[in-house]
DNA sequence: GGGCTGTTTCCTGTCGACAATATGTGCAAT
DNA sequence: ATTGCACATATTGTCGACAGGAAACAGCCC
């Protein structure tokens, strides 16, 4: 790499910004896979690349932290946090409860006009699909279903939905790239049968389809799980 | 105050250690009320009085933040996290909802010796209540309940739920300055009573009795409330 | 007397430098 | 060949200093 870098900003920005910026650009690399797993994030390579101060990486980095996104080893370096499969079942179990209850959350209060956002983010989530862009797919359903949480009203279950969410999307950015289409189109099914119970207020029909819904996905990634661990082993490399 | 205060600690603390300790100390001042809501927190003067570079304080400001226990204003100083009673019924089904999953949990999985630390925690808090220390009673209650999401195993829901107690250990601390002990000791046979059907693992009764805890809490403070925003207001004062 | 404007002051955001610690490397001894 | 130790290196944790913004204050105009 030649040095002298220009940087990934020459703008002076903004004071208060710095931070923001890197947190930001970051956590969008982390989840999207650009930085994989293990990754070592060294204080000072990101400076450079960053073209500021050590601090407010520091603080981004810090910021990364408390979301669980990186771990730091203390006196060494940071690296982005691994994806632990044997946590997979809990993770699972809490996102389905979480699918639950804001979707039951979202039909006791449906108001015409909140049902507009939630529209919204599901045409991109059918945009994203008839593209394949996978990516714009996981972002779309994110923010699908975050948008359900928020009607909901539960500032606390939104706050802990979103993260478990985004812890989602590192997953599911491994499974989508063997995703075969049928599925994502099934997807939009459902998510439109919930969209209907919701605004119908029909309370259980939401807690059955979030179950169904959250029992699709779960399926789908341990079947793709199980298949990517049932490769053959070459037992005769070692 | 005299100049030249001699600081928190004098012995050169390790390397590291700094933030962690700062976060700490002030963690538990803002939980126990020591520090006021809407307190302003001063990072020259919080370097003072810990004897520290603005460096570690920020850090441990910044975890804090995270946690959603201090509130930073940009380029204004950093409070203390009010405590909005706006959001209390949004709290109250939170808690209710971890109350239940992690008892449910903990009953399924329920073995004999991770019953010892459930009943070590079960006997501090009735210490605590015999010895009409609130502090102590609301810290045992905290750790009761988190050891019991322990024992349910899902990392996800333990770290969701010791942040809910904690968030509620400063409601409590409000309430609990007016407390009768009736109460309290209905607590503590509630809590026998929790630990016998997890230990049975009848995990229907653990959830009925979870639900039955949870709103007798509710209750509890919804009637604190009630009665606090009852006081007669002297309209002549003004 | 009240409201607007320029100034002052305080505090935060950012910077570059130094010190401490963990890892990796080379050498010697068993 | 492997283990143990000393050294070198790389990266973090901490520090003091400077600059930028926002609130508080004073002065001026109406």
């Amino acid at each position: 790499m030649a040095k002298n870098e220009p940087a990934e900003t020459d703008i002076p920005r903004t004071r208060g910004s710095g931070t923001q910026s890197v947190y930001t650009i970051l956590r969008r690399e982390i989840l999207a896979m650009t930085l994989a797993p293990g990754s070592p994030l060294d204080e000072v390579r990101l400076s450079e690349r960053f073209g500021m101060s050590r601090t407010p990486i520091r603080e981004a980095l810090l910021r990364l932290s408390a979301d669980g996104l990186v771990t730091t080893l203390p006196n060494r370096n940071t690296i982005v946090a691994t994806i632990d499969f044997a946590s997979l079942p809990p993770y699972f179990d809490a996102l389905t409860l979480m699918y639950r209850v804001t979707t039951r959350g979202a039909a006791m209060r449906a108001t015409p006009q909140a049902m507009g956002e939630i529209r919204k983010r599901q045409a991109e989530f059918a945009a994203a699909v008839a593209a394949h862009d996978a990516f714009a797919m996981i972002e779309a359903n994110r923010e699908f279903h975050v948008a359900i949480a928020e009607l909901a009203g539960n500032a606390y279950y939104t706050t802990f939905f979103a993260r478990l969410l985004d812890e989602g999307r590192r997953i599911l950015r491994l499974y989508y790239r063997t995703f075969d289409d049928r599925l994502p189109r099934q997807y939009v099914d459902e998510h439109e049968e919930m969209i209907a119970a919701i605004e119908a207020r029909d309370v259980e029909r939401s807690d059955r389809l979030a179950i169904k819904h959250a029992e699709q996905i779960v399926r789908q990634i341990q079947d793709y799980i199980a298949r990517d661990l049932g490769q053959p082993i070459d037992l005769a490399a070692s």
